[in-house]
DNA sequence: GCAAAATTTGCATAGCACGCAATATTGATG
DNA sequence: CATCAATATTGCGTGCTATGCAAATTTTGC
Protein backbone atom coordinates (compact mmCIF):
# COMPACT_ATOMS: atom_id res chain seq x y z
CA UNK A 1 0.00 0.00 0.00
CA UNK A 2 1.14 3.53 -0.87
CA UNK A 3 0.98 6.65 0.23
CA UNK A 4 -0.81 8.91 -2.05
CA UNK A 5 2.36 10.94 -2.30
CA UNK A 6 4.11 8.39 -3.18
CA UNK A 7 1.97 7.28 -6.00
CA UNK A 8 1.73 10.47 -7.57
CA UNK A 9 5.46 11.03 -6.91
CA UNK A 10 6.52 7.75 -8.68
CA UNK A 11 3.80 8.78 -11.54
CA UNK A 12 5.26 11.89 -12.01
CA UNK A 13 8.91 10.90 -12.33
CA UNK A 14 8.40 7.94 -14.67
CA UNK A 15 6.87 10.20 -17.17
CA UNK A 16 9.03 13.09 -16.55
CA UNK A 17 12.21 10.37 -17.05
CA UNK A 18 10.53 9.59 -20.16
CA UNK A 19 9.71 12.97 -21.15
CA UNK A 20 13.85 13.91 -21.08
CA UNK A 21 14.56 10.72 -22.59
CA UNK A 22 12.53 11.67 -25.80
CA UNK A 23 13.67 15.48 -25.52
CA UNK A 24 16.97 14.07 -25.87
CA UNK A 25 16.31 11.92 -28.77
CA UNK A 26 15.03 15.12 -30.49
CA UNK A 27 17.75 17.21 -29.40
CA UNK A 28 20.43 14.09 -31.29
CA UNK A 29 18.19 14.12 -34.10
CA UNK A 30 18.49 17.49 -34.87
CA UNK A 31 22.24 18.10 -33.91
CA UNK A 32 23.21 15.54 -36.00
CA UNK A 33 21.27 16.75 -39.44
CA UNK A 34 22.26 20.49 -38.59
CA UNK A 35 25.77 19.04 -38.49
CA UNK A 36 25.96 17.32 -41.18
CA UNK A 37 23.44 19.55 -44.10
CA UNK A 38 23.94 23.15 -42.22
CA UNK A 39 20.99 24.70 -40.69
CA UNK A 40 18.97 26.13 -43.47
CA UNK A 41 18.77 22.81 -45.12
CA UNK A 42 17.14 21.05 -42.05
CA UNK A 43 13.07 21.37 -41.19
CA UNK A 44 11.48 20.68 -38.14
CA UNK A 45 10.14 18.10 -39.97
CA UNK A 46 13.18 16.17 -40.69
CA UNK A 47 13.67 16.62 -37.54
CA UNK A 48 10.83 14.94 -36.08
CA UNK A 49 11.18 12.27 -38.29
CA UNK A 50 14.85 11.23 -37.49
CA UNK A 51 13.70 11.11 -33.71
CA UNK A 52 10.93 9.39 -35.07
CA UNK A 53 7.87 11.69 -33.72
CA UNK A 54 5.24 13.52 -35.49
CA UNK A 55 6.06 17.55 -36.49
CA UNK A 56 3.33 18.49 -33.78
CA UNK A 57 5.12 16.68 -31.50
CA UNK A 58 8.36 18.10 -31.66
CA UNK A 59 6.29 21.50 -30.77
CA UNK A 60 5.04 19.97 -27.90
CA UNK A 61 8.83 19.15 -26.65
CA UNK A 62 10.62 22.76 -27.95
CA UNK A 63 8.79 26.00 -28.38
CA UNK A 64 11.06 26.60 -31.21
CA UNK A 65 13.07 24.96 -33.72
CA UNK A 66 16.29 26.42 -32.81
CA UNK A 67 15.71 25.49 -29.00
CA UNK A 68 16.12 21.75 -29.87
CA UNK A 69 19.87 22.50 -30.60
CA UNK A 70 20.44 23.73 -26.84
CA UNK A 71 22.37 21.94 -24.30
CA UNK A 72 19.46 20.04 -21.90
CA UNK A 73 18.68 21.72 -18.61
CA UNK A 74 21.41 21.64 -15.98
CA UNK A 75 21.12 19.05 -13.07
CA UNK A 76 23.88 19.11 -10.16
CA UNK A 77 23.94 16.05 -8.63
CA UNK A 78 22.15 16.20 -5.60
CA UNK A 79 25.07 15.66 -3.00
CA UNK A 80 26.81 18.30 -4.38
CA UNK A 81 24.63 20.55 -4.31
CA UNK A 82 23.62 19.70 -0.42
CA UNK A 83 27.40 19.95 0.07
CA UNK A 84 27.27 23.53 -1.32
CA UNK A 85 23.90 24.58 0.89
CA UNK A 86 25.30 23.58 4.04
CA UNK A 87 29.24 24.46 2.87
CA UNK A 88 31.55 25.52 6.12
CA UNK A 89 34.22 27.08 3.35
CA UNK A 90 33.99 30.67 2.09
CA UNK A 91 30.49 31.04 -0.08
CA UNK A 92 33.10 31.69 -3.30
CA UNK A 93 35.28 28.32 -2.75
CA UNK A 94 31.92 25.97 -2.06
CA UNK A 95 30.54 27.31 -5.38
CA UNK A 96 33.11 26.68 -7.60
CA UNK A 97 33.82 23.35 -6.22
CA UNK A 98 29.79 22.72 -6.79
CA UNK A 99 30.58 23.91 -10.55
CA UNK A 100 33.63 22.36 -10.83
CA UNK A 101 32.60 18.87 -10.16
CA UNK A 102 29.57 19.99 -12.67
CA UNK A 103 31.99 20.70 -15.39
CA UNK A 104 33.73 16.91 -14.69
CA UNK A 105 30.30 15.64 -16.15
CA UNK A 106 30.59 18.12 -19.37
CA UNK A 107 33.07 16.72 -21.87
CA UNK A 108 29.95 14.80 -23.39
CA UNK A 109 28.57 18.42 -24.52
CA UNK A 110 31.65 19.64 -26.37
CA UNK A 111 30.45 18.57 -29.86
CA UNK A 112 26.87 19.65 -29.24
CA UNK A 113 28.59 23.24 -28.04
CA UNK A 114 30.94 23.20 -31.48
CA UNK A 115 27.90 23.08 -33.50
CA UNK A 116 25.89 25.22 -32.03
CA UNK A 117 29.26 27.77 -32.05
CA UNK A 118 29.43 27.29 -35.77
CA UNK A 119 25.96 27.44 -37.64
CA UNK A 120 25.71 30.73 -34.93
CA UNK A 121 28.50 32.70 -36.90
CA UNK A 122 26.38 32.94 -39.86
CA UNK A 123 22.42 32.61 -38.19
CA UNK A 124 21.35 35.83 -36.22
CA UNK A 125 19.01 33.80 -34.47
CA UNK A 126 20.86 31.04 -32.91
CA UNK A 127 23.62 33.80 -31.06
CA UNK A 128 20.47 34.23 -29.14
CA UNK A 129 20.66 30.67 -28.46
CA UNK A 130 24.20 29.98 -28.17
CA UNK A 131 23.94 32.74 -25.43
CA UNK A 132 21.20 31.61 -23.44
CA UNK A 133 22.92 27.91 -23.35
CA UNK A 134 25.30 29.53 -20.62
CA UNK A 135 22.96 31.72 -18.79
CA UNK A 136 21.04 28.56 -17.53
CA UNK A 137 23.67 28.35 -14.94
CA UNK A 138 23.07 31.83 -14.28
CA UNK A 139 19.59 30.93 -13.11
CA UNK A 140 20.40 27.97 -11.02
CA UNK A 141 23.45 29.45 -9.47
CA UNK A 142 21.55 32.08 -8.35
CA UNK A 143 18.52 29.89 -6.72
CA UNK A 144 21.71 28.27 -5.08
CA UNK A 145 23.26 31.16 -3.59
CA UNK A 146 20.48 32.52 -2.37
CA UNK A 147 19.24 29.69 -0.88
CA UNK A 148 22.32 29.43 0.80
CA UNK A 149 22.29 32.55 2.52
CA UNK A 150 18.65 32.59 3.33
CA UNK A 151 17.60 35.28 0.72
CA UNK A 152 15.31 35.81 -1.73
CA UNK A 153 16.67 35.26 -5.40
CA UNK A 154 16.06 38.83 -6.31
CA UNK A 155 18.51 40.05 -3.88
CA UNK A 156 21.09 42.00 -5.22
CA UNK A 157 23.28 39.83 -3.95
CA UNK A 158 22.93 36.45 -5.24
CA UNK A 159 21.96 37.84 -8.72
CA UNK A 160 25.20 39.70 -9.05
CA UNK A 161 27.45 36.59 -7.66
CA UNK A 162 25.44 34.76 -10.06
CA UNK A 163 25.83 36.53 -13.31
CA UNK A 164 29.44 37.14 -12.34
CA UNK A 165 29.98 33.51 -11.63
CA UNK A 166 28.14 32.73 -15.17
CA UNK A 167 30.29 34.70 -16.68
CA UNK A 168 33.01 32.91 -15.30
CA UNK A 169 31.44 29.87 -16.60
CA UNK A 170 30.95 31.66 -20.29
CA UNK A 171 34.47 32.53 -20.92
CA UNK A 172 35.66 28.95 -19.48
CA UNK A 173 33.39 27.20 -22.16
CA UNK A 174 33.85 29.40 -25.41
CA UNK A 175 37.49 28.73 -24.33
CA UNK A 176 37.18 25.25 -24.04
CA UNK A 177 34.78 24.37 -26.94
CA UNK A 178 36.99 26.80 -29.14
CA UNK A 179 40.39 25.92 -28.49
CA UNK A 180 39.82 21.70 -28.40
CA UNK A 181 42.47 21.75 -25.33
CA UNK A 182 42.32 21.02 -21.66
CA UNK A 183 39.05 20.10 -19.71
CA UNK A 184 36.29 22.10 -19.11
CA UNK A 185 36.63 22.06 -15.50
CA UNK A 186 40.30 23.09 -16.33
CA UNK A 187 39.11 26.34 -18.66
CA UNK A 188 37.35 26.99 -15.84
CA UNK A 189 39.20 26.89 -12.88
CA UNK A 190 41.44 28.99 -14.94
CA UNK A 191 38.67 31.34 -15.55
CA UNK A 192 37.58 31.08 -11.48
CA UNK A 193 40.79 32.00 -10.61
CA UNK A 194 41.53 35.18 -12.90
CA UNK A 195 38.44 36.39 -11.79
CA UNK A 196 40.02 37.94 -8.16
CA UNK A 197 42.89 38.89 -10.34
CA UNK A 198 40.27 41.23 -11.86
CA UNK A 199 39.88 43.16 -9.07
CA UNK A 200 43.66 43.78 -7.43
CA UNK A 201 45.39 46.46 -8.53
CA UNK A 202 47.93 45.00 -11.07
CA UNK A 203 51.89 46.94 -11.48
CA UNK A 204 51.52 47.97 -14.61
CA UNK B 1 37.10 69.56 -54.76
CA UNK B 2 37.47 66.92 -52.20
CA UNK B 3 39.66 64.25 -52.00
CA UNK B 4 38.18 60.55 -52.82
CA UNK B 5 38.16 59.32 -48.95
CA UNK B 6 36.30 62.49 -48.14
CA UNK B 7 33.18 62.08 -50.68
CA UNK B 8 32.87 58.21 -50.15
CA UNK B 9 32.95 59.22 -45.92
CA UNK B 10 30.36 61.70 -46.49
CA UNK B 11 28.21 59.55 -48.55
CA UNK B 12 28.54 56.65 -46.35
CA UNK B 13 27.76 58.86 -43.33
CA UNK B 14 24.52 60.28 -44.94
CA UNK B 15 23.37 56.99 -45.58
CA UNK B 16 24.34 55.05 -42.00
CA UNK B 17 22.64 58.34 -40.64
CA UNK B 18 19.11 57.77 -42.78
CA UNK B 19 19.35 54.07 -41.68
CA UNK B 20 19.72 54.76 -38.11
CA UNK B 21 17.12 56.77 -38.69
CA UNK B 22 14.71 54.36 -40.65
CA UNK B 23 15.41 51.57 -37.89
CA UNK B 24 14.70 53.45 -34.89
CA UNK B 25 11.32 54.83 -36.22
CA UNK B 26 10.90 51.38 -36.94
CA UNK B 27 11.71 50.33 -33.51
CA UNK B 28 9.37 52.84 -32.03
CA UNK B 29 6.58 51.74 -34.34
CA UNK B 30 7.08 48.46 -33.06
CA UNK B 31 7.48 49.31 -29.59
CA UNK B 32 4.40 51.24 -29.66
CA UNK B 33 2.14 48.81 -31.00
CA UNK B 34 3.25 45.95 -28.88
CA UNK B 35 3.06 47.93 -25.92
CA UNK B 36 -0.94 48.66 -26.88
CA UNK B 37 -1.71 44.96 -27.84
CA UNK B 38 0.30 42.57 -26.88
CA UNK B 39 3.18 40.62 -29.19
CA UNK B 40 0.57 37.93 -30.41
CA UNK B 41 -1.46 40.58 -31.93
CA UNK B 42 1.15 42.37 -33.88
CA UNK B 43 2.57 41.39 -37.29
CA UNK B 44 5.39 42.45 -38.72
CA UNK B 45 3.16 43.61 -41.60
CA UNK B 46 1.30 45.86 -39.04
CA UNK B 47 4.91 46.77 -37.80
CA UNK B 48 5.77 47.70 -41.24
CA UNK B 49 2.65 50.20 -41.93
CA UNK B 50 3.05 52.39 -38.42
CA UNK B 51 6.64 52.98 -39.61
CA UNK B 52 5.72 53.89 -43.09
CA UNK B 53 7.41 51.02 -44.94
CA UNK B 54 7.01 48.20 -46.85
CA UNK B 55 7.16 44.77 -44.84
CA UNK B 56 9.88 43.67 -47.20
CA UNK B 57 11.66 46.41 -46.01
CA UNK B 58 11.45 46.02 -42.69
CA UNK B 59 13.05 42.61 -42.96
CA UNK B 60 15.72 44.87 -44.74
CA UNK B 61 16.74 46.38 -41.43
CA UNK B 62 15.65 43.45 -38.47
CA UNK B 63 16.71 40.12 -39.21
CA UNK B 64 13.74 39.12 -37.55
CA UNK B 65 10.69 40.52 -36.00
CA UNK B 66 11.96 40.05 -32.30
CA UNK B 67 15.00 42.34 -33.23
CA UNK B 68 12.93 44.95 -33.85
CA UNK B 69 11.78 45.39 -30.21
CA UNK B 70 15.96 45.50 -28.79
CA UNK B 71 17.22 48.82 -27.31
CA UNK B 72 19.27 50.15 -30.72
CA UNK B 73 23.11 49.32 -30.34
CA UNK B 74 25.41 50.92 -28.13
CA UNK B 75 27.08 54.08 -28.93
CA UNK B 76 29.97 55.40 -26.74
CA UNK B 77 30.25 59.20 -26.83
CA UNK B 78 33.85 59.63 -28.43
CA UNK B 79 35.48 61.64 -26.18
CA UNK B 80 34.49 59.16 -23.63
CA UNK B 81 35.89 56.29 -25.53
CA UNK B 82 39.28 58.49 -26.41
CA UNK B 83 39.32 59.62 -22.75
CA UNK B 84 39.05 55.38 -21.60
CA UNK B 85 41.49 54.54 -24.04
CA UNK B 86 44.10 56.78 -22.79
CA UNK B 87 43.43 56.78 -19.32
CA UNK B 88 46.09 56.79 -16.49
CA UNK B 89 43.57 55.81 -13.88
CA UNK B 90 43.35 51.93 -12.87
CA UNK B 91 41.64 50.03 -15.68
CA UNK B 92 38.39 49.62 -13.52
CA UNK B 93 38.14 53.20 -12.53
CA UNK B 94 38.86 54.58 -16.25
CA UNK B 95 35.91 51.57 -17.29
CA UNK B 96 33.56 52.54 -14.58
CA UNK B 97 33.52 56.34 -15.57
CA UNK B 98 33.22 55.40 -19.23
CA UNK B 99 30.02 53.37 -18.32
CA UNK B 100 28.27 56.07 -15.72
CA UNK B 101 28.77 58.16 -18.65
CA UNK B 102 26.79 56.54 -21.14
CA UNK B 103 24.12 55.50 -18.50
CA UNK B 104 23.49 58.90 -17.89
CA UNK B 105 21.82 58.74 -20.97
CA UNK B 106 19.99 55.49 -20.88
CA UNK B 107 17.40 56.64 -19.00
CA UNK B 108 14.79 56.85 -22.25
CA UNK B 109 15.42 53.62 -22.82
CA UNK B 110 13.41 52.71 -19.67
CA UNK B 111 9.80 52.46 -21.22
CA UNK B 112 11.35 49.78 -23.78
CA UNK B 113 13.17 47.74 -21.82
CA UNK B 114 9.90 47.68 -19.86
CA UNK B 115 7.91 46.27 -22.30
CA UNK B 116 10.63 44.33 -23.52
CA UNK B 117 11.09 42.95 -19.65
CA UNK B 118 7.04 42.43 -19.63
CA UNK B 119 6.54 40.68 -22.86
CA UNK B 120 9.67 38.11 -22.51
CA UNK B 121 7.57 36.73 -19.01
CA UNK B 122 5.40 34.91 -21.71
CA UNK B 123 7.26 34.41 -25.11
CA UNK B 124 10.25 32.15 -24.64
CA UNK B 125 12.09 34.05 -27.91
CA UNK B 126 11.79 37.29 -26.06
CA UNK B 127 13.69 35.90 -22.88
CA UNK B 128 16.38 35.50 -26.14
CA UNK B 129 16.27 38.75 -26.93
CA UNK B 130 16.06 40.63 -23.57
CA UNK B 131 19.42 38.79 -22.47
CA UNK B 132 20.69 39.85 -25.77
CA UNK B 133 20.19 43.53 -25.11
CA UNK B 134 22.42 43.28 -22.48
CA UNK B 135 25.18 41.48 -23.80
CA UNK B 136 25.78 44.00 -26.85
CA UNK B 137 27.49 45.93 -23.76
CA UNK B 138 29.72 42.87 -23.15
CA UNK B 139 31.24 43.01 -27.31
CA UNK B 140 31.65 46.38 -26.87
CA UNK B 141 33.32 46.96 -23.69
CA UNK B 142 35.86 43.34 -24.64
CA UNK B 143 36.62 45.60 -27.50
CA UNK B 144 37.59 48.86 -25.67
CA UNK B 145 39.72 46.77 -23.09
CA UNK B 146 41.31 44.88 -25.31
CA UNK B 147 42.43 48.17 -27.28
CA UNK B 148 43.78 49.57 -23.84
CA UNK B 149 45.75 47.27 -22.54
CA UNK B 150 47.08 46.39 -26.41
CA UNK B 151 45.92 42.93 -26.65
CA UNK B 152 43.64 41.13 -29.27
CA UNK B 153 40.16 40.70 -28.05
CA UNK B 154 39.91 36.79 -27.88
CA UNK B 155 42.48 37.21 -24.78
CA UNK B 156 40.53 35.70 -21.61
CA UNK B 157 41.80 39.54 -19.40
CA UNK B 158 39.65 41.39 -21.49
CA UNK B 159 37.14 38.48 -22.17
CA UNK B 160 36.37 37.58 -18.71
CA UNK B 161 36.55 41.78 -17.75
CA UNK B 162 34.48 42.22 -19.86
CA UNK B 163 31.99 39.36 -19.11
CA UNK B 164 31.96 40.80 -15.69
CA UNK B 165 31.06 44.12 -15.96
CA UNK B 166 28.33 43.05 -18.69
CA UNK B 167 27.01 40.92 -15.65
CA UNK B 168 27.01 43.86 -13.64
CA UNK B 169 25.28 46.29 -16.56
CA UNK B 170 22.34 42.92 -16.24
CA UNK B 171 21.72 43.15 -12.73
CA UNK B 172 21.78 47.45 -12.79
CA UNK B 173 19.64 47.46 -15.72
CA UNK B 174 17.22 45.16 -14.43
CA UNK B 175 16.83 46.25 -11.15
CA UNK B 176 16.16 50.31 -12.61
CA UNK B 177 14.05 49.36 -15.09
CA UNK B 178 11.49 46.80 -12.96
CA UNK B 179 12.25 49.05 -9.82
CA UNK B 180 11.39 52.39 -11.20
CA UNK B 181 13.15 54.39 -8.98
CA UNK B 182 16.48 55.77 -9.33
CA UNK B 183 18.65 56.40 -12.07
CA UNK B 184 20.62 53.90 -14.25
CA UNK B 185 23.69 55.45 -13.38
CA UNK B 186 23.24 54.96 -9.87
CA UNK B 187 21.99 51.69 -10.24
CA UNK B 188 24.93 50.74 -11.46
CA UNK B 189 27.06 53.04 -9.18
CA UNK B 190 26.02 50.10 -6.33
CA UNK B 191 26.65 47.23 -8.53
CA UNK B 192 29.83 48.23 -9.93
CA UNK B 193 30.87 48.87 -5.84
CA UNK B 194 29.23 45.47 -5.32
CA UNK B 195 31.49 43.62 -7.67
CA UNK B 196 34.52 44.05 -5.43
CA UNK B 197 32.98 43.11 -2.38
CA UNK B 198 32.18 39.71 -4.04
CA UNK B 199 35.64 38.44 -3.79
CA UNK B 200 35.97 39.79 -0.49
CA UNK B 201 36.04 37.38 2.62
CA UNK B 202 32.96 38.30 4.89
CA UNK B 203 33.20 38.12 8.85
CA UNK B 204 30.16 35.75 8.57
C1' DG C 1 20.50 66.36 -66.04
C1' DC C 2 22.87 61.70 -66.25
C1' DA C 3 24.78 57.53 -64.97
C1' DA C 4 26.05 54.55 -61.12
C1' DA C 5 25.03 52.88 -56.68
C1' DA C 6 22.04 51.90 -53.17
C1' DT C 7 17.47 51.35 -51.37
C1' DT C 8 12.79 50.09 -51.45
C1' DT C 9 9.19 47.32 -53.01
C1' DG C 10 6.04 43.46 -54.87
C1' DC C 11 5.55 38.88 -55.65
C1' DA C 12 6.05 34.12 -54.86
C1' DT C 13 7.01 30.49 -51.72
C1' DA C 14 8.84 27.24 -48.18
C1' DG C 15 8.51 26.54 -43.65
C1' DC C 16 7.33 27.96 -38.64
C1' DA C 17 4.31 27.54 -34.90
C1' DC C 18 0.11 27.09 -32.76
C1' DG C 19 -5.02 26.01 -31.60
C1' DC C 20 -8.07 22.38 -31.54
C1' DA C 21 -10.14 17.98 -31.36
C1' DA C 22 -9.48 13.17 -31.96
C1' DT C 23 -6.75 9.11 -30.96
C1' DA C 24 -3.41 6.36 -28.49
C1' DT C 25 -0.58 5.25 -24.42
C1' DT C 26 0.48 4.95 -19.78
C1' DG C 27 0.00 3.74 -14.97
C1' DA C 28 -2.76 2.85 -10.87
C1' DT C 29 -6.49 0.04 -9.07
C1' DG C 30 -9.49 -3.80 -7.64
C1' DC D 1 -6.22 -8.62 -16.48
C1' DA D 2 -9.92 -5.32 -17.32
C1' DT D 3 -10.89 -0.72 -16.59
C1' DC D 4 -10.56 4.05 -15.87
C1' DA D 5 -8.40 8.49 -15.58
C1' DA D 6 -4.50 11.13 -16.73
C1' DT D 7 -1.15 12.25 -20.10
C1' DA D 8 0.98 12.16 -24.43
C1' DT D 9 0.80 11.95 -29.39
C1' DT D 10 -1.02 13.05 -33.71
C1' DG D 11 -3.48 15.17 -37.90
C1' DC D 12 -5.53 18.97 -39.73
C1' DG D 13 -6.19 23.69 -40.65
C1' DT D 14 -4.33 28.14 -40.65
C1' DG D 15 -2.01 32.67 -40.31
C1' DC D 16 2.37 34.49 -40.10
C1' DT D 17 7.51 34.64 -40.74
C1' DA D 18 11.30 35.21 -43.49
C1' DT D 19 13.81 34.84 -47.71
C1' DG D 20 15.13 34.99 -52.82
C1' DC D 21 14.64 37.44 -56.85
C1' DA D 22 13.87 41.03 -60.13
C1' DA D 23 11.75 45.32 -61.04
C1' DA D 24 11.01 50.02 -59.73
C1' DT D 25 12.46 53.96 -57.18
C1' DT D 26 15.55 57.07 -54.85
C1' DT D 27 20.04 58.97 -53.77
C1' DT D 28 24.63 60.57 -54.91
C1' DG D 29 28.53 62.38 -57.30
C1' DC D 30 29.84 64.59 -61.40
Amino acid sequence: MHHKADIINRAADLRSRRRMRTAETIRKAALRLVAERGLDNVTTEMIAQEAGISLRTFFNYFAFKEEALMPPPIDFAPEAVAGFINGQGSLLADIAELLLTQFDNVEEDRARLRVLFQISQTHPKLVLVRDKAFQQYEEEIGRLIAHRLGLDAQHRRPRLMAAVLAAAIKVAMTGWVMSDQGTAANHLRSSLAALADLFVEKPA
